[in-house]
DNA sequence: GCATTACCCTGAAAGC
DNA sequence: TGCTTTCAGGGTAATG
């Protein structure tokens, strides 16, 4: 399940790959992903050249010359796959663009929770699906100060805050729920009730957290790997995510598991408070 | 404003 | 062994 860490993982990936090149042919598959591709999305692409990758939050965009902006989103199982030549066709390959040197970059997602869709705005800034997301957890504006006063505001659980993609961009279940423990916050904390010093800490373990996880490119358990097929490692530094019944490595303690709105939630009782 | 539920989807795991 | 059921989850919308 694709995060920030293993979406801007993929992001470097493909500037070292794919900046430079012109798109030849766009071949869909014709299945609806999220939404429906748009008909304009084979008819935009070739003939224009990838200037730039960016990361928004979850979303990959390649800025194109003549300008226009590819935006992606993998969902769940979204992957992008770059290939040297004609790449291998599956079922769920639903989008294959080939550039003028034959190399081929391909949009494969089984469970079509993912996003494709082309822009020929102006800016990044008039895309209505970034213009929905929160601040960039690594970004500049974001620290301990900041999201004191966003909490304060709010009632909610904290997990379901964290999740929020109209607040902070880019964080999903496993990293929300690594920094909670990293903060020594339980994340059925109420925002309101979170001390400046504890906001602090979770501004702090957040972008530790994702930080570490970009340097081990990412979290693979079933879906993720990047644009060459590589899996990332980060599965292996996990501290709740997924461990209902091993030890706390921190505290011994038992890891539970409860459900916040129908996603699992992994907690240690003795470290989080 | 917030929680809950449902929906989209399919592969893997569990259950029988 | 093979079939059926359950579960997983990101984003969004509807409902209470």
């Amino acid at each position: 399940m694709p995060e920030m860490p293993e979406v801007e993982t993929i992001a470097r990936k493909l500037r070292k790959t794919i900046v430079g090149k012109r798109v030849s042919e766009v071949q869909l598959s014709g299945l609806p992903l999220r939404r429906p591709i748009p008909g304009s999305f084979a008819a935009v692409l070739p003939g224009r050249t990838i200037r730039r990758i960016h990361r928004r939050g979850k979303y990959l965009i390649a800025e194109l010359e003549p300008r226009a902006y590819w935006l992606i989103h993998l969902g769940m199982s979204g992957r992008i796959l770059y290939f040297p030549g004609a790449g291998e066709r599956t079922a769920h390959t639903h989008a294959a663009i080939r550039f003028t040197d034959a190399t081929e970059l391909h949009y494969r997602d089984h469970r079509r929770f993912g996003l494709l869709a082309v822009y020929e705005a102006a800016g990044l800034g008039e895309i209505p699906e970034l213009q929905a997301l929160g601040r960039d957890p690594l970004g500049a504006g974001f620290n301990g100060q900041w999201l004191w006063r966003e909490l304060r505001r709010s009632r909610q659980q904290v997990k379901s805050f964290l999740l929020d993609q109209g607040r902070i961009a880019g964080l999903g279940n496993i990293y929300v729920l690594e920094a909670l423990f990293h903060a020594h916050l339980r994340p059925t904390r109420r925002c309101h009730r979170i001390s400046r010093g504890e906001a602090v800490d979770l501004a702090r373990a957040i972008a530790k957290v994702l930080r570490q996880a970009i340097r081990n490119r990412g979290t693979s358990f079933s879906d993720f790997m990047d644009s060459d097929g590589v899996l990332g490692d980060y599965q292996n530094h996990l501290s709740v995510f997924q461990r209902e019944g091993k030890r706390c490595r921190r505290c011994r303690s038992e890891i539970r598991r409860l459900i916040q709105g129908n996603r699992s939630s992994f907690f240690c009782p003795g470290c989080q408070k």
